[in-house]
DNA sequence: CGAGTTTGACCGGCGC
DNA sequence: GCGCCGGTCAAACTCG
């Protein structure tokens, strides 16, 4: 299951730092890094291995997260996904103009689930979004907990303006996860109504109108929208707004309707393995996606 | 009041 | 062995 997960270098680790300050990582609210009760999946679970650690690269358009920021969300805000992040860090990059922020789920408590945000140097108009461990519960649970109400928590996704075109700039691929870590990170390709999924459509009921709305420009996406209700709007999101990203690997199917390369993808494809859950849900209807997932995982498709 | 964000410091891993 | 860099934690502050 570690397919889309790369074991890239430089890329926490640090969970297993045991702060001289005193304060044991342990005692941490978020600081399940350690061993989550059963998403261990993901989980590195090897203290001291910076470079063990799993984890996906999702490249996404500013323009989606060009929403206007209320507070101090700086460019390391993306789009999130159905799950609540808190940034927890923030720091510059060395080589990189842009300083990337760190963001851990707060939608569980333990909840492993974290994530870098930072501007692409060669893009500045993209934002690269690492996603490391899975998160252990689903997005479900996710808004239960931490949104009562039907708003997006992050101030850095506000409601996509009405003179927006990106309804959900919620664009992650982290649905998987929540659904993947719940089963177990085995990805279904046939399972797609996952339960999970439903009941997220209905926490995000507020988001879906504003997609719906945003997206029906044309008959297919309508189709979308009726996917987005499925799977979520934050995807979907992505795909009314049409973003000319690309959706290699897991999302390549996807190209396949825009008219993309098929024979890449296929052989991306082939290299690929294991397609988080998130990617069926891609290639479901290969729904145009301003997310751009990128395979660092050398050990994933290569070689 | 609670949650989240910001900033600085500390620690560990990795490279030289 | 030393230095550099990345990643995380913790305290304080701000906003809802």
């Amino acid at each position: 299951m570690d397919g889309e997960w790369s074991s890239d270098g430089a890329v926490s680790g640090g969970e297993h730092k045991a702060r001289g300050d005193g304060v044991s990582a342990d005692s941490s609210p978020g600081s399940p890094p350690a061993a989550p009760s059963t998403a261990t999946s993901s989980a590195p679970s090897v203290p001291g291995r910076r470079r063990s650690l799993q984890k996906r690269v999702v490249t996404v358009p500013l323009a989606d997260v060009s929403v206007p920021r209320p507070k101090g969300v700086g460019e390391g805000n993306t789009p999130t996904d159905s799950w609540a992040w808190r940034k927890y860090g923030q720091k510059p990059i060395k080589g990189s103009p842009f300083p990337r922020a760190y963001y851990r789920c707060s939608s569980s408590k333990g909840c492993p689930a974290r994530k870098q945000v930072e501007r692409s140097q060669a893009d500045p108009d993209m934002v690269l979004v690492t996603y490391s461990y899975e998160h252990n519960h689903s997005s479900t649970v996710a808004r239960a907990q931490n949104r009562p109400v039907q708003k997006p928590i992050h101030k850095e996704q506000p409601v996509p303006p009405p003179d927006h075109d990106h309804p959900a700039d919620q664009s992650d691929h982290t649905h998987q996860g929540a659904a993947n870590v719940a089963a177990g990170h085995q990805i279904v390709t046939e399972s797609r109504p996952a339960p999970a999924a439903i009941e997220v459509h209905d926490e995000f009921r507020w988001l879906y109108d504003v997609v719906t709305v945003t997206s029906s420009s044309s008959p297919s996406e309508v189709e979308e929208a009726d996917d987005m209700l499925m799977y979520g709007p934050m995807f979907f999101g992505k795909a009314a707004v049409g973003t000319a990203a690309l959706l290699p690997d897991e999302f390549g199917d996807v190209l396949g309707e825009e008219g993309g390369t098929t024979s890449e993808e296929d052989a991306m494809f082939a290299g690929l393995g294991e397609l988080p859950e998130c990617a069926m849900v891609f290639r479901r209807n290969g729904l145009a996606g301003g997310v751009k997932v990128e395979q660092p995982a050398e050990g994933t498709a290569m070689t």
